[in-house]
DNA sequence: TCGCGCCGGCGCG
DNA sequence: TCGCGCCGGCGCG
């Protein structure tokens, strides 16, 4: 059937999605209506795909669901900053193994980094690991000095998927410290086990900026942001999030300091263009 | 069909997989030879399941995965400290919200831990939480105070498997500052997102320890050892998990400290034995 | 080929 | 009822 483009078998056929395509294709090329909650729209394109082809795991479905939630908060991001609404802009990224987002620094606090790293596995073969955050947060200024045109995203095609998850390019060794004003960590939906990704991943930014702020001497400093968003959020999850960041725990000089700044449930186009407004400013 | 007592239906027939049963039936009540796979002795299990029913969903294999796995650790474990081969016994811990592991610990050290949390809560809004470990390793010395009898474990039973996950019960309360000899996180499988829970446990337990040791003048503490375990593990798995306890890296005074000690894989019984003399004397 | 980071569907108390 | 903590099956570079 020609309609199906987007889902493929390998040479064992089996059956795999294209993730762009699919989200592209099944909306008509059409961003979803602000208030459509995502939840209910991603069970329709599961249910869409599914009648297509029966041997489509739900392993594919997960995997698809976190792009598409990324991609879609990317989009609401470009467009609020696009519009003028935002400070600043907040960039999809891509795994570890692609991108070092410590080369998001310029080169003086990116060798920091490298130092730092180095000086730690060789000191005591210790690592300072965690997976990429899904979204950097970069100031308005480095934007502006980075990209030249601005139009809002108002299609879904794979062109304009592709744009905002490679805009991340533009900005290798173009921060400065107060450049890179967080991270956000996205989450399609939230167990109490995979929660606590989050809670690691600020830990890690946050520890890692303090390193930096010290080597530099760097007197009351903004700080880093580290947020977390998910299409629903209970009250078991707020709280798993307020976890400490442990760094800041151990001596009584410093105030205990929260991992995850900021939770935020968005299941719409219109409550990512709140919540971002809120984030971004 | 009357053999599959271990899969049930509920009220709208949807097929429930009786956990304990399920592996005490399928093996017979024997437990694995000693040098059997588990990652291949675990895929013929759901193999027979998924025969006599194929409703049954990956999600329920998952779940029931992960519990076989700690079963037939924690006998293993128990048999070692049985036969007199370990100094110390290794516990399987059930949920964060059936248990407190902070009760292990006698009164004196349980109120410290209960004044720390309250402390932190109440100043900044902050929380110390991560899900709690899968085993603890409690010294031999408060066993043969609080256990009497001693008889290794030889057939799979849901009575047996009832006893060495209840065991933890016998040492509420008991557990003296260095009678906590540290935990172990296991897992059938990691992925690089998932294993990642594991670093945070273990910076949590440790910066926790750490605060005891500080409200306590006790000078040259033993340490809190924190260990993973699981089927299979490569060479991205062990530097993962030799991330850094982000509480030893803020300052220069102490040296950095891992989050998880040591990292075993463990895919037989034979396997299960000699890791855990390692890790238990 | 494999490492990354994705997430839903559990059994149980 | 729901919170806990379980883990495999992805699409992609």
């Amino acid at each position: 059937m020609a309609l199906l483009s987007y889902i493929r078998r390998n040479r064992k056929l089996v059956p795999q999605i294209n993730k762009d395509e699919a989200l592209c294709e099944m909306l008509n090329g059409n961003l979803p209506e602000g208030d459509t909650s995502l939840i209910t729209l991603f069970k329709e394109l599961d249910n869409t795909i599914k009648a297509e082809d029966a041997n489509v795991k739900d392993g594919a479905l997960n995997n698809a669901h976190g792009d598409w939630y990324e991609y879609l908060l990317g989009i609401a991001s470009w467009n609020l900053f696009v519009s003028g609404d935002a400070a600043n802009l907040a960039l999809i990224l891509p795994n570890i193994r692609q991108f070092d987002v410590a080369t998001l620094y310029n080169e003086e606090f990116c060798n920091i980094i490298y130092d730092l790293r180095e000086k730690i596995v060789a000191s005591t073969d210790v690592e300072l690991i965690t997976s990429n955050p899904d979204f950097v947060i970069v100031s308005g200024d480095v934007v502006r000095q980075r990209v030249s045109e601005f139009e809002p995203i108002t299609e879904l095609t794979t062109e304009n998927l592709n744009f905002i998850s490679s805009l991340y390019q533009s900005f290798v060794n173009s921060c400065g410290f107060d450049d890179i004003i967080g991270y956000i960590g996205v989450k399609a939906s939230l167990r109490p086990d995979r929660r606590l990704q989050l809670p690691h991943e600020g830990s890690l930014m946050k520890a890692i900026y303090v390193h930096l702020q010290t080597r530099n001497w760097i007197i009351d400093p903004k700080g880093l942001k580290y947020y977390a968003i998910s299409r629903s959020i209970n009250d078991s999850d707020r709280k798993a999030l307020r976890t400490v960041a442990t760094h800041s725990i151990t001596t009584v000089h410093n105030e205990p300091q929260a991992a995850v700044d900021e939770v935020y449930a968005v299941d719409s186009l219109n409550s990512a263009t709140d919540v971002l407004s809120r984030i971004l400013n």
